[in-house]
DNA sequence: CAGTCCCA
DNA sequence: TATA
């Protein structure tokens, strides 16, 4: 009766544990060098300026920003620094070459640190040109509550609980979905010196 | 155009 | 607080 209960919308696939704890702890070192360079900033909401409650930066040649002025938007510079966003560690290009069934490699890498109380409402990727590559989403640090629905807002969603070392990819008919991170559960992972979780999403911004 | 804000 |  109900649509499958357990099986995946078509071009959902989630991937448990696709890093191994070494593999983990390579990967927030690298960010930790990203973040040394692209040091991290408050986004805003268009309009209202109202801050979210994850903190962000990029890597690759473009990074997603969004402020009240100018709205969401990719750019090839740090909002505050000026400087161009430093390079995609090697590891998240191997990830996509051999998850995104797409041949050029993505232009941007968001990275969003949740704290123990950052949230991100249901929302789609959108603000690319290409609809055709995959989003990539490595999850590191604590486990979160996150919701995945349809691509219209008002689809049934369902929830998973991600932890440390997962990829979820989207593609195909679910490029476009809704998704969000409802909680994070602080204290479920000791990747990080502190509480949080860290969250790398992959995009082709350009055809 | 707005929006991942908020909140029901 | 720095965390990343």
């Amino acid at each position: 009766m109900a649509t499958a209960e357990r099986g995946l919308a078509p071009g959902l696939r989630y991937v448990p544990d696709r890093f191994d704890r070494a593999a983990q702890e390579a990967l927030v070192a690298a960010i930790r060098q990203v973040v040394a360079d692209a040091p991290l900033f408050v986004p805003r909401m268009p309009k209202t300026g109202k801050p979210m409650s994850v903190r962000m930066t990029n890597c690759g040649s473009l990074g997603w920003v969004t402020d009240k002025e100018n709205g969401y938007r990719y750019q090839p510079t740090h909002p505050e620094t000026g400087r161009p966003w430093p390079a995609i560690p090697e590891a998240l290009l191997a990830l996509w070459d051999e998850v995104s069934g797409f041949a050029k490699p993505p232009e941007a890498c968001l990275v969003n640190f949740y704290d123990p109380d950052a949230k991100m409402g249901l929302h789609q990727d959108r603000d690319e040109n290409e609809f055709s590559a995959p989003v990539v989403s490595v999850s590191l640090g604590d486990q979160c509550l996150f919701r995945v629905g349809g691509v219209s807002r008002s689809d049934p969603t369902r929830s998973f609980r991600l932890s440390s070392g997962d990829v979820f990819v989207f593609g195909g008919e679910s490029r476009l979905i809704f998704h969000g991170v409802d909680r994070i559960y602080p204290g479920t992972s000791t990747l990080l010196k502190n509480a949080g979780r860290i969250n790398l999403t992959l995009r082709r911004v350009n055809p």
